[in-house]
RNA sequence: GCCGGGUUAGCUCAGCUGGCUAGAGCAACGCACUUGUAAUGCGUAGGUCGUGGGUUCGACUCCCACACCCGGCUCCA
């Protein structure tokens, strides 16, 4: 047997070193700058510390600061030290779970007596947390057997939990990333002196030591259950960031200052576009006049695009008979989401809908229907209302009632698959024109225990579903359980100008409710079939597209959807005749525009609150334009303005950029 | 629904441990100014302090309930 082994780095090169070299040392040998960069590594894909000996030939790469692997292992660690900065503040503190997660990490705790951190807790945890970054305390790693780990977090009832789950052989345990092998690990923290002052169970890897954090924040704070079940005791978790420069940090920072900033809610009271009057009720939105010009155009090129694309426009009730939801099964499965019924006549419950689909397929039922007919796309903005938990509700994203853009196609067996396949390409298409470019798609599987129909049905659509995601291209993710319980799902995630993603269209096969309905079509052979429904909505909702459409553009909406598309400004009220001339002739021309005249200020602060308003073109006349039948144009987001240019020239642009969606 | 934090003028916010007529900036309105590319000046008006109870000689302030909002958890278009 050799005393050599071979490592092979993560460009190709291989180098040998003695038996029992740790990461440490390669990454000393390779350069002092790795040495003194490298956090931990990974060998053959799994984690370990910078400590670990390397007993046979690796695959390794250092794991240093910059990197994806690097912040992980530096926010787990970090969590590691709230957790030491909160046990030593709070004795008695009972500690639970912390991993690193995107942008930072957190770590959930259960105070004595049902305390809860404040702000100002966080702000004493934070200085905490900075003097033990600051004593440069070394991770120690030890592995245990499975009593000795018992043993060790005596008193620490959910460490306690995980090693038993651990030993059961959960896998689910070993996701929280605490816990690896046949035993359990942990960590311990010691002072330069010596003096071990923290342990956790933990599967690592860990920095080295302290000294190699030290730009994190702590974010906040709320509560979460015990194992994310709400029946489970509910701990307190302690969001932070961490990141491994000042100047990272800061960069994050700014990063959640530009999504503040863009925040629908916000910009929809600035801009006077919609608001949630408390007078009407938690989640639900009236549209004021600026929002709803832009609602309405938003639904009416998409009522363009689908009269296009072959579908029919159908109109349904809000509330109906209780009758035809149990025929449907919402009340047997979606209950909880609906709001509790009204008694009407006596005995008879309405109940507001939840879901247009059983009123599409009752027009389906309508009348024999021959295969001739299908595909047969019935379209509704339909208005629907659900009982969402009061803690969810959120801005115009989580609402308790909610247009949607709502579809349901009725095929053939044999001409579902082409059906999907041109359905995506209509979504994306569409979704384009209102300016997202950037997607993915999740396929969501059969909920266990939660669904309708037999395996077979469910394979063979989820089947259908992937051949369709396949052909475009796209990344292709997967929501194992994740679908609705009478079928699986496609659904279109767009990522946002600042790139965080949302979940837009959903396309949905059904197999089940046409049977429920027993609806069914007459065939080529004149025999009965029973045709499959696709339920899609390409908006999802139309008050949710409007509020990522808001975010997504910062409030700037492109010219075809800006509720005021154009401002003329006199510069002296000896202009104004001139002005008002160009609003007329704009107007003839379709645009929308308004002129803001002296009474509003000094020419400098009108256009300031045009600009504020996020008005795509401010136009200044002068004597000059006067004279020569031309506007000064100062469009958004450029940096001066242009002189001179004719009312005809300005109408052109205007509305080529309407007809482009520019 | 659960945990925590909130709610003062149209908006953003101040108001100390309970105590005199609750303040500011912006917006609105009026007057003056008539201006060539991001805030002219002066003045006026605007508040049942989220709602309802309670404690107190006295409540914007303390307590309770409810509504609504915010951050999470759970859930979800």
């Amino acid at each position: 047997m050799s005393n050599q082994i071979t490592v092979t780095l993560p460009d190709g090169t291989t180098r040998q070193y003695d038996h029992g070299t740790t990461p440490g040392q390669v990454a000393e040998s390779i350069g002092k700058r790795l040495a003194k960069d490298a956090l931990a590594a990974k060998a053959d894909g799994e984690w370990i510390d910078l400590s670990k000996s390397l007993v046979s030939d690796t695959q390794l790469a250092i794991v240093t600061p910059g990197s994806a692997d690097g912040r992980e292992v530096l926010r787990h660690s970090t969590a590691h030290v709230l957790a030491q900065a909160v046990v030593t503040l709070f004795p008695g503190a009972k500690y639970a779970i912390g991993p690193a997660i995107a942008d930072g990490f957190y770590y959930d705790f259960a105070l004595p007596n049902a305390q809860t951190f404040s702000q100002d807790d966080l702000a004493k945890i934070e200085k905490e947390m900075q003097r033990i970054v600051k004593a440069n305390q070394k991770f120690v790693r030890e592995d245990l057997d499975f009593a000795a780990g018992l043993a060790l977090f005596n008193g620490q009832e959910y460490k306690q939990e995980i090693i038993d789950k651990v030993r059961g052989g959960s896998a689910e345990a070993e996701d929280a990333g605490e816990v690896s092998g046949d035993g359990v690990s942990v960590y311990r923290n010691v002072a330069q002196d010596g003096a071990a002052t923290f342990t956790d169970l933990c599967r690592g890897p860990h920095v080295p030591s302290t000294s190699r954090l030290g730009a994190f924040k702590l974010m906040r704070v709320a509560g979460a259950y015990w194992r994310g079940d709400e029946k489970a005791p509910q701990l307190q978790r302690i969001y932070g960031t961490a990141w491994e420069s000042k100047q990272a940090l800061d960069e994050h920072l700014h990063r959640l200052e530009e999504a503040e900033r863009r925040d629908h809610r916000k910009l929809g009271v600035e801009l006077d576009l919609f608001s949630f009057p408390d007078e009407i009720g938690s989640g639900l939105a009236v549209f004021h006049p600026k929002g709803g010009i832009i609602r309405r155009l938003m639904e009416e090129y998409s009522r363009k695009r689908h009269e296009e694309a072959g579908y029919e426009f159908v109109y349904s009730p809000h509330i109906t008979k209780k009758d035809l939801f149990e025929t449907s099964g919402h009340l047997q499965w979606f209950a909880d989401g609906m709001f509790p019924p009204m008694e009407v006549d006596g005995e008879t419950e309405y109940y507001l809908k939840p879901m247009n689909c059983p009123f599409h397929i009752l027009i389906f039922r309508h009348r024999t229907r021959s295969y001739r007919e299908l595909p047969l796309r019935m379209f509704e903005f339909g208005s629907v209302y659900r009982y969402e938990k009061s803690g969810v509700v959120h801005g115009l994203t989580r609402v308790r009632g909610m247009t949607q853009d709502d579809a349901h196609i009725f095929t053939t067996k044999e001409q579902m698959a082409d059906e999907l396949v041109s359905l995506l390409d209509f979504v994306l298409s569409l979704l384009r024109d209102y300016g997202l470019d950037d997607f993915y798609l999740e396929l969501s599987t059969r909920p266990e225990g939660k669904a309708v129909g037999t395996q077979e049905e469910w394979d063979e659509a989820t089947a259908a579903l992937r051949v369709a995601a396949e052909g475009k291209g796209l990344d292709l993710v997967m929501d194992e359980g994740g679908g609705a319980f009478y079928g699986p799902k496609i659904s279109v995630q767009a990522r946002d100008a600042i790139g965080r993603t949302w979940q837009m269209s959903t396309i949905q096969v059904d197999f089940q409710l046409p049977q429920r309905f027993d609806i069914h079509y007459i065939g080529a052979d004149n025999e009965r079939h029973r045709p499959i429904m696709i339920h899609r909505a390409l908006f999802g909702s139309v008050e949710r597209f409007f509020g990522v459409l808001v975010e997504h553009y910062a409030g700037a909406f492109p010219v075809w959807l800006s509720p005021q598309q154009v401002a003329v400004l006199p510069v002296s009220d000896r202009h104004a005749d001139y002005a008002w001339s160009v609003v007329q002739r704009l107007r003839a021309d379709g645009v929308r525009v308004d002129m803001l005249d002296s009474h509003a200020g000094a020419l400098g602060a009108r256009i300031r609150r045009s600009k504020m308003e996020k008005i795509p073109y401010v136009l200044v006349v002068g004597d000059d334009d006067v004279e020569r039948d031309t506007v000064g144009v100062n469009a958004r987001g450029a940096d001066d303005p242009e002189r001179g240019v004719t009312v005809a020239d300005f109408a052109a642009r205007v509305a080529h950029e309407v007809n482009t969606r520019a």
